[in-house]
DNA sequence: ACTGGCTCCTGAGGGC
DNA sequence: TGCCCTCAGGAGCCAG
């Protein structure tokens, strides 16, 4: 499932295919993603120059002379490069022909991606707006956590994965970042003292830049077209090990469901 | 202002 | 081998 890196990775291995490039057609094979694609979308991104490629959050923003594509990928969403002799796949949902003859395939098998248009000015709209910064930037600092925990009842981990706090922390980081810093998912974001502040900052840092590194597979098979976005098979500690030993003190893992989702930790290295 | 629950969807995996 | 059931998840939306 596309989490953050992997939405990075796409936009590093795509992006330098798509510089100077204009828009040859847009081929809509079926509109009902999580919100309907627009069906003037074809006509508006008709002819246009591609500018950039951004990134905010998980949103890709594909820029253009004018106006952006916004492109989400949801959970099984992902973008592959392809040539125009390549057959369609199960699940491709929209293809987009460059003037050099590529093309560029959205499969999403869940289809909780979206894909809009937007004439102008996309800081602004309201599906980006009011995201919270950047993990990896400046912004993201212990101190704007523990201010942004303040007076709250939520869960730690609900709020780290609450993309006003922070964007780009899915379930699977958010359970790693606080297992390694000895973080009860389920206390009270309120109580979290400026140090376990400063220490979730690093750890949730540290596991993002870790998987954007091993993103660097996923880079290679987009310049070799075969496509596969691949999932990074990253050493993980507590997602999906429920009931096995800790790896660190030996007990074994306890799951939990919080807010609608799995939720595995250690009750004797993660304190409340 | 917060918070938690619901929702979209398909495929994987378990039980029998 | 096959069927049925449950679960997984990003994140917007809405009710309380």
């Amino acid at each position: 499932m596309p989490e953050l890196p992997e939405v990075e990775t796409t936009r590093l291995g795509l992006e330098p295919h798509l510089a100077g490039k204009t828009v040859l057609n847009l081929h809509l094979y079926r509109r009902d993603l999580r919100w309907p694609v627009s069906p003037e979308l074809p006509d508006a991104v008709l002819d246009q120059e591609f500018r950039a490629l951004k990134r905010r959050g998980k949103y890709l923003i594909f820029e253009m002379n004018r106006g952006a594509m916004l492109v989400h990928l949801g959970m099984s969403g992902s973008i592959r490069l392809s040539g125009c002799e390549e057959s369609l796949r199960k699940h491709d949902h929209w293809e987009l022909t460059l003037n050099n003859g590529m093309l560029l395939r959205y499969n999403d098998p869940r289809r909780f991606g979206l894909l809009f248009w937007l004439t102008h000015n996309w800081e602004q709209h309201a599906l980006i707006r009011n995201l919270g910064p950047e993990p990896l930037g400046l912004e993201f600092t212990a101190d704007y956590l523990y201010q942004s925990c303040r007076g709250r009842t939520q869960a730690i981990k609900n709020h780290i994965m609450n993309s006003q706090t922070v964007v780009g922390v899915g379930n699977i980081y958010a359970a790693e970042a606080l297992f390694h810093g000895g973080i009860h998912p389920a206390m009270p974001a309120g109580k979290l003292s400026i140090p376990r502040a400063a220490r979730l900052v690093e750890e949730v840092r540290a596991v993002l830049t870790r998987s954007i590194e091993q993103g660097g597979t996923t880079l290679r098979d987009y310049v070799n077209g075969n496509g596969q976005p691949g999932y990074f098979k990253q050493q993980l500690w507590v997602y999906g090990r429920e009931g096995q030993p800790c790896k660190i003190c030996g007990n074994l893992l306890k799951g939990s469901r919080m807010g609608q989702r799995a939720t595995v930790f250690c009750a004797y290295c993660q304190k409340r």
